[in-house]
DNA sequence: TTACTTATGTAAAGTGTTTATCATAAGAGG
DNA sequence: CCTCTTATGATAAACACTTTACATAAGTAA
């Protein structure tokens, strides 16, 4: 994007709502003149258009301004544990066109980035496109440095840890690249996408793993070395201890996670592999499955429960793939929010099913790009 | 303070160490003959003076500028459970003068505060002044609804929920008064005053009772409700279950607070009431004053695993009356947050003791007003 | 001492923003 | 229809900041 892209005013367009003239204004601080000269600065650019009227207070209606979907595109790619997500956007994060393909985390990283790349070229120049790609966003299941645009030293995507990723991956595709973890990515995208107004917001994901993303005060909490969020490694520690896939015992995880789910179901004799697999057995009524996902369901509660205490946020959202069993998974979580923190930290809280979608990593990653060539510095 | 002291420059002052004029101009982004031009405005109006000269790195050697403390005086009050302390500081929270007064929380709030206001007035005329006091900040062991400026509704803090605190105690003083919790308080004035380079910084306070402050990204993350940092009321749960003051079981607070330690001395038979007398066994070396003060920090340190795995911070600082114990605090917290968390999370991690003294509440409190009266809005 | 380096002061020209004023546009309500 | 209200456009003077250029101050290194 250019140079008139990182206009305050244009971000504040892309973030929110149509908006009037003088809400810009008053938004901004600006005085009506420049807010009017900007305005026609980023229509002629072709960054806004006109949306429509607000109702009239018994004046002249204000007209209001919407970013225009179509000045450019964005792709936003979700690396999950087995399958990677490409999604090319329009700039107001809706979808235009998509490809799945697999991924082994455990292959050479080269080889998976060059694959990755060229879906990424494919959909860029697909016949859904209503622009030129601007940036590519990347969400990755792992501790990311942030700064660096690589995947943290020591981390479970072997491998990925040695290279530059973001640079790589940029000189590849000739785009910008933004990097952070999947999890931070899809906290961001819920709450920027469906819940605007919270500005402390606790976003809980369980799938195969365990793991959270944290708004305070509107903004994304990365932490100092980009290993926020990981409460999945929290102990929990009650009585049957279990070996974690990390290599310690009674980490939330082993008890609640996906994985363990569909390893405890195994045991029981079905066949199931991950948390996909877990939801379709819940699906289906098992009842031991039935009895596995609220047991898990209490033990994430415990660790929200400790969530709600610390950051007293105003909504905690369940996303991920066993959020699937909807209702279920709130109950276990709301009776240990409700059961141990103060009612001044739960009576105004709202405890949430994840609106977004499959997308919403692919949909976080996007976001980022756009934040990030839309930054005045 | 005046409209002049809004200017971002003074708060840059205010916050770090003297700067010549080429590191204020590129720290706020202002051509050089700009920033000549505001420090100049700031010396003439005396709220900044020369500070002295840097280093000649084989030229002409840049003059620094710091603030003037005298320019204005500071209040800055903590209320604790039994005392309060008001002190009076210049507004570089140097202390001039100081105050320790007894409070009963459980009295009418209207008597305390007058018996605060009284205090606040005699030391804004205290001859060890400087300068005419420009506002009072407050810190108070309870939530506060920092928006509205006064004690969160349901508190233990009984019938001050009730009071419009920061109006009242505005009126009464003719000063602009600002309020928070003081966990938070001795949170922001430990990383300000001591270090000012991290950015994630979480603050636990163990006295009497147990609590903790978060600073991500370099600001309080005060959360949704002012409830945040509640740590002292997270379930704990080990073997003998212990009836909290907060009438739940299991609370970190009833196993490790300086409470609990007291009234498990007092059940060995020792008179021991609050924190402070804990320490002053501790210091006697009662073997089984220090075997609690041993296991209290083991209970700490799981809570502070957890925060370390949630937040990523780069520091985590341990105050309060506890803290008095100085290594053996910390070992128990190394020890278990060095088994519980990732390596990425703790190798760069820094685990200290606070370096505030007892004053760090009110000096939290002193940078509150100070950071309100110098806000640009 | 001289040459070089960096810091600081001053003035002029140019850019962008604000404030103020006046004019026009487009609705509601009578 | 007219009046009232609010939105928007155009313009000019005032203001703040930046850039540029030149001069001076105060150190270091030889």
């Amino acid at each position: 994007m250019d140079k008139i892209a990182r206009d305050p005013m244009y971000r504040l367009l892309l973030d929110g709502p149509p908006r009037s003239s003088r809400e810009l204004e008053q938004a901004l601080g600006l005085s009506r003149v420049t807010a009017a000269q900007r305005i026609r600065a980023l229509a002629s650019e072709g960054l806004i258009v006109e949306d429509g009227t607000m109702a009239s207070g018994g004046g002249r209606p204000a007209r209001t301004w919407r970013i225009n979907p179509h000045y450019r595109n964005l792709l936003g790619v979700d690396i999950g544990e087995e399958m990677a997500r490409v999604v090319l956007f329009d700039c107001g994060c809706g979808v235009l066109d998509e490809a799945l393909l697999p991924v082994d985390l455990r292959a050479d990283p080269a080889q998976t980035l060059e694959a990755l790349a060229r879906v990424a070229d494919r959909l860029a120049r697909s016949p859904k496109a209503t622009a030129k790609v601007a940036g590519l966003g990347m969400a990755l299941p792992a501790p990311i440095d942030y700064r660096q645009g690589r995947v943290a030293k020591p981390s479970v995507m072997h491998g990925w840890d040695q290279i530059d990723l973001r640079a790589l991956l940029s000189a590849r595709l000739g785009l910008p690249v933004a990097l952070d973890n999947d999890v931070n990515l899809m906290c961001m995208a819920e709450q920027r996408l469906h819940w605007p107004d919270a500005r402390h917001v606790v976003f809980i994901k369980a799938g195969t793993g365990i793991g959270c993303g944290m708004i305070t005060d509107g903004h994304l909490l990365r932490g100092a070395f980009g290993t926020s969020g990981d409460i999945g490694h929290i102990q929990h520690t009650p009585q049957p201890h279990q070996l974690c896939r990390c290599g310690k015992e009674g980490c939330v995880e082993a008890h609640a996670a996906g994985w363990a789910i569909a390893r405890d179901l195994r045991a029981l004799g079905h066949d199931c592999h991950d948390a996909r697999d877990v939801m379709q057995l819940y699906a289906r009524g098992a009842p031991e499955c039935r009895a596995l996902v609220n047991a898990s369901s209490r033990i994430i509660g415990t660790v929200s429960a400790d969530l709600v205490a610390v950051l007293s946020p105003e909504l905690l959202v369940l996303g991920g793939t066993l959020a699937g069993a909807g209702e279920a998974m709130l109950a276990g979580i709301r009776e240990r929010v409700y059961q141990r923190c103060l009612p001044l930290a739960t009576e105004r809280l709202q405890i949430c099913l994840a609106r977004g979608d499959a997308r919403l990593g692919t949909q976080g990653a996007a976001m980022l790009v756009r934040q990030i060539l839309t930054d005045p510095r």
